[in-house]
DNA sequence: GTACATTTGTGCGTATGTATG
DNA sequence: TCATACATACGCACAAATGTA
């Protein structure tokens, strides 16, 4: 999909939904490496500002990570583990805290589950790790 | 507090936690407006590429919306409604596609929730509006 | 309607630092 | 050592959206 400066959706927006397709399309494989800023740069004819922010958004959505000095990759989602919600339980899933984000070793764009049990224990959650699970029996 | 440009620490998570503090700490009320961006590069001596990807590193958090020619402002969280897990489901977090984002209506920085049941019937809510819930009593 | 101020979006140039190969 | 690539940071300029007079 080419870019349209005049469209009314920012340019960096038009960007990240063409990479966004590609890498959900599979062109992009996991863990292969995006087109670098220069080439993606010359590639669509937009700005530098344009491409950091459209592979900044990516990453905002947990689809890509960037290494420094070296590139941008695809994520591969790691297998996710079974967590089961205890009876009486409630969750809600957010994104960490910058401080919460570096503690936890958590990627850009990885939302955290915030998991409360009735006697008021939380317990914090990376969401790309795990898979919350309430059992047909409901057996603690 | 201050921005020290010789910390090691970048300029704009530095301000990014400045605002982050006060965000928090209720100096800058839900629905308020941020200080431009202008204003911010005065106010903390910083380039404005700087500023801008302060609020971008907000936005992504889900604390602040931006408005173009207009500002960003403090997102107010929505009473969140009970959504109970139905037995035998299963459920993980994950941000958003942008087109899941657009359909959805969703701000950036807010994670979506995804129910599975055992029927295989996916559904999808708003990570920034529900809480999930798991009764006592397990029935259904 | 017009005009204007404000604010964010975009593009470009430059520079330094850091990491990899 | 050198080249490449991204990260950070500053500057300037203009475009586009918004709100108000």
């Amino acid at each position: 999909m080419a870019i349209d400066p005049r469209s009314h959706t920012p340019v960096y927006v038009q960007l990240a939904d063409t990479l966004r397709e590609q890498i959900e399309a599979g062109e992009l494989a996991p863990g292969s490496a995006l087109p670098s800023e220069a080439r993606l740069t010359q590639e669509y004819g937009i700005g530098r500002e344009a491409v950091r922010m459209s592979i900044s958004l990516l990453r905002s959505e947990g689809l890509v990570t960037t290494v420094r000095g070296h590139g941008s990759y695809i994520r591969e989602t790691p297998q996710r583990r079974q967590v089961e919600v205890p009876p009486g339980a409630s969750v809600i899933a957010r994104m960490p805290s910058g401080g919460e984000r570096r503690s936890m070793q958590l990627d850009e764009g990885v939302p955290i589950l915030e998991v409360r049990d009735p006697k008021g224990n939380v317990e914090v959650l990376p969401g790309d790790e795990v898979e919350l699970t309430r059992p047909l029996s409901g057996r603690a």
